[in-house]
RNA sequence: UGGGGCGUCGCCAAGUGGUAAGGCAGCGGCUUUUGAUGCCGCCAUUCGCAGGUUCGAAUCCUGCCGCCCCAG
């Protein structure tokens, strides 16, 4: 059944097996969980996890409805999914338990995310789940079965250092998911494990293809998992009826009303398409949404500058390091940026960040990550922002 | 029904005899574990309608239609 594979045949040359895991002594006879999304990257953490020679057990979570996400490509954890997830532990020859956890995935993700839209803000639902179902759930489940550690296929790195385990960025800046994990407290990650953060994605789609597994061509995870088509809007007006109540379009400095829209939910602070408003001499960018008067404010460019952030729900993972600049990220595709840290970070205290130079496009919901270099040392979640 | 002005892509708007700029919006694509941004591409054989003048008109002439303003 098991495939005989051994962590040298399968990792590119000049890497060091052992580093993978970070597992003190021999693995032979300990255990491993692996959280299986049923994509290439935990397909290939489960495939480096049994050739090290641990005991590995993989598990899935079934987080949402079958039907509604069938045929949809890349996405996690529903139907195709799990029997993807389910065809790799059998190839691997390991264990696989596939648990159903839609309840509280639609609690604690689904729910959130449509009335964060309805609240006017710009929800990131991924690190939501990473904080519940993935490192709340999973994490109590591998304890509880005795394993060494819960790996995963996030693009991160965990890097022991002097105070206790630091997360750092990937390895590969284009794949890099530190800013889905800014959220993950300390005692969690003295516990997971990413093995891939050190690798590139070809590389992991050439371990899998190595290990004979048939998701290694599998297409890329994109969008929100749980949203089908990608029609946000949809979704929420399906789980919130009344969201899609028009409101008005009004200029930020005239006041004069531009156009009327359907719903405050297909919105983003920054966002420029779809406002459809036309006639202008320059475009027109979302300044700020107002759900109480479902009113969207749309401006010139200059408006977006933002000086300042009011960031809540801090986490912080290891010691603030001193005299080293810190730079944050606003949005999981902007560039970090330069900042100053005015407050704590840590603990789910407020805390606020100054941008050294005006930040474009900052919204409220989205989660702002906070740098030093390579390592992540925290964030928090905006709340409000000041004009620059 | 006196006078004046205007009618060019969904919107704004160049172009006043030489064979339709541009901006906004929209659409498509690239990028992407948030429909943001950004970038690339597409987007009026036709200029309110009908005639006329001309080698040739959106641009000149005539009529009609429709708006707007000022007067009564």
């Amino acid at each position: 059944m098991g495939t005989a594979m051994t962590l040298d045949a399968l990792l590119p040359a000049g890497l060091d097996p052992a580093a993978l895991f970070q597992i003190a002594g021999p693995l032979a006879g300990r255990r491993i969980v692996v959280a299986m999304s049923g994509g290439v990257d935990s397909s290939v953490v489960a495939a480096l996890a049994a050739a090290s020679g641990a005991e590995v057990i993989g598990i899935t979570l079934q987080l949402y409805d079958h039907g509604a996400a069938s045929g949809r490509k890349g996405a996690c954890c529903a139907g195709d999914d799990i029997r993807d997830a389910r065809a790799v532990a059998d190839r691997l020859g390991i264990a696989h338990y596939v648990f159903d956890h839609e309840n509280s995935f639609r609690e604690e993700v689904v729910d959130r995310f449509a009335d964060e839209y309805l609240a006017g803000r710009t929800p990131i639902p991924c690190i939501r789940c990473n904080m519940g179902p993935k490192f709340t759930d999973l994490f109590a489940m591998a304890r509880e079965l005795g394993a060494e550690c819960l790996a995963t296929g996030h693009y991160v790195r965990r890097v022991v250092g002097a105070a206790g385990p630091e997360l750092h960025r990937a390895i590969d800046p284009a794949r890099d998911q530190s800013y889905f994990l800014f959220a993950t407290t300390e005692a969690q990650l003295d516990y997971l494990r990413f093995p891939l953060g050190g690798l590139a994605k070809p590389d992991v789609r050439r371990i899998a293809e190595a290990a004979g597994l048939k998701v290694a061509a599998k297409p890329d995870s994109q969008d929100i998992c749980f949203v089908p088509d990608g029609d946000y809007a949809g979704l929420v007006r399906k789980l919130r009826p009344g969201a899609d109540a028009p409101g008005e379009i009004v200029h930020a400095e005239s006041g004069a009303v531009l156009g009327m829209h359907r719903g405050v939910a297909g919105f983003t602070v920054g966002q420029r398409r779809g406002l459809e408003v036309g006639g202008q001499a320059e475009p027109l960018y979302v300044v700020s949404l107002d759900a109480a008067s479902r009113r969207v404010l749309a401006g010139p460019r200059h408006l977006l500058a933002v000086g300042a952030a009011l960031i809540r729900e801090t986490n912080r993972i290891g010691p603030l390091p001193e005299g080293v600049p810190l730079l944050a990220k606003v949005r999981s595709l902007a560039k970090p940026v330069p900042v100053v840290l005015e407050g704590t970070l840590g603990n789910g205290l407020d805390s606020r960040i100054r941008f050294l130079q005006p930040e474009y496009g900052v919204a409220p919901g989205q989660a702002a990550v906070i740098y030093a270099g390579e390592r992540v040392i925290g964030g928090g979640w905006i709340e409000a922002t000041e004009p620059a």
